[in-house]
DNA sequence: CGGACCGTTGACTCTTGTCAAAGCCAGTGG
DNA sequence: CCACTGGCTTTGACAAGAGTCAACGGTCCG
């Protein structure tokens, strides 16, 4: 069903930061990894929330369906982000990875008996939770107020800034992830997220290679298309 | 004439809260009462964080806005909502009280200082912003992927979820802020709002008397139309 | 080579936005 | 008491941005 495909080899050094205390972590650090196929769950909304999953590598989609099949992904973990925070006994959306990736599993139920007793880890879940609302609440104004053009300037200004190719190649932007996935994000069409890069190639603003590699040619003029 | 268009942005005369003893203070309990008029700020994005206000009385929208004045409302706060929460040291949106409002003003030194050596109190923060999260989640699916119809109906069965009224009333739901709230909100401008009440009314799902007071007369059919 | 999948482009449709005018209600002042 | 004013809502006519449907093209892989 799904076949292999080439792993990535290439996963350079992996963000250190974690809300997990080192000095005290029962073994939060070695959860078990899991590789996760492009398009694979990791989990689906209902699922009962048993693990807090850290990204390795490649991308995850977290997302909300409506009943009729409408999307919306409402964030796209990285790399060292950790995805399944919460107070709820199940998940409240799918995870689903948009290219091969590799996740870290943790056990819910050990990182809430740690928190309850440890304040500084408590406040770590509560920053990294803030974080999450402060993407959120950002991607809904582009949804809610912008137009195309400025939801997709915004979204490649977004990818740019994470700078996810380190020093080497600043003004590369690799969009691990499908038109369809951009497009369930910033609640477009795949037409109008694939006319709008189309616009934005023409406009000499960017230059895509491959359809998946945008190289940011007027970084500024982005960031003006972007609304604000 | 002394009608409540005291205040663009008036957030320098914001009062100074009376900061109670840390000790005394288990996080959400103490802190003065402010007045707030309709259509005055209780801050501004921007302006340094020094309090966290719990929704005593009456309605605070929390908006950002993009340079050009769209506005998008990412919540509105009702009594016992906490407005203000986050690690960042400066507020990242406005805060305006739809309607004539009270608010008990907290400390964030305090209540910082407090979690710091308290499980509970960090994890109730915790908590808190999880529910944040949850519903700006919620709304950014509304506004990326549901129609004007779709989008109305899920506000009006939100707050009918509510149920502001107690136990009396129990299909009523009281619209305590403007068109431009709702539009601002739902990413919908105030016409399209307008006439898709109009069209609820049509369709005998509600009843409006005055502009805002709504009577639910089908609440399964609004919950169908709001679009699972 | 052929098929599956994805992205691009074009023609056309339609929901929603824009602009404009009228209605409604509350408060005010003659 | 009633006309006037201002803020907000409703309604209508029209425009436009984004969606829909369809065809084509490129790439990967068996």
């Amino acid at each position: 069903m799904f076949s292999e495909t080439v792993a990535h080899r290439d996963h350079g050094k992996l963000p250190v930061a974690s809300i997990f205390p080192a000095s005290q972590n029962k073994g939060f650090e070695r959860g078990s990894l899991r590789r996760v196929e492009a398009r694979e769950h990791v989990f689906c909304e209902g699922d009962p929330r048993t693990h807090v999953f850290r990204v390795e590598d490649g991308v995850i989609a977290l997302s909300k369906l409506l009943s009729d099949g409408r999307r919306q992904i409402i964030d796209f973990a990285y790399p060292g982000d950790y995805i399944g925070l919460g107070v709820l006994p199940d998940h409240v959306f799918d995870a689903q990875a948009t290219c091969s990736a590799k996740i870290r599993c943790l056990s819910t139920t050990a990182l809430e008996h740690e928190a309850a007793s440890d304040a500084s880890l408590a406040l770590k879940l509560y920053k990294a939770v803030s974080a999450e609302l402060v993407a959120a609440r950002s991607l809904l104004v582009s949804v809610g107020q912008k137009t195309a053009m400025e939801r997709v300037a915004a979204f490649l200004v977004n990818l740019h800034a994470r700078n996810v190719n380190g020093d080497t190649e600043r003004d590369v932007v690799k969009l691990p992830m499908r038109r369809s996935d951009i497009g369930d994000m910033l609640g477009l069409t795949i037409e109008t997220v694939s006319r709008t890069i189309t616009k934005l190639r023409t406009m000499h603003v960017i230059d895509v290679i491959n359809g998946t590699e945008v190289h940011v040619l007027r970084t500024e003029r982005l960031k003006e298309l972007a609304g604000e």
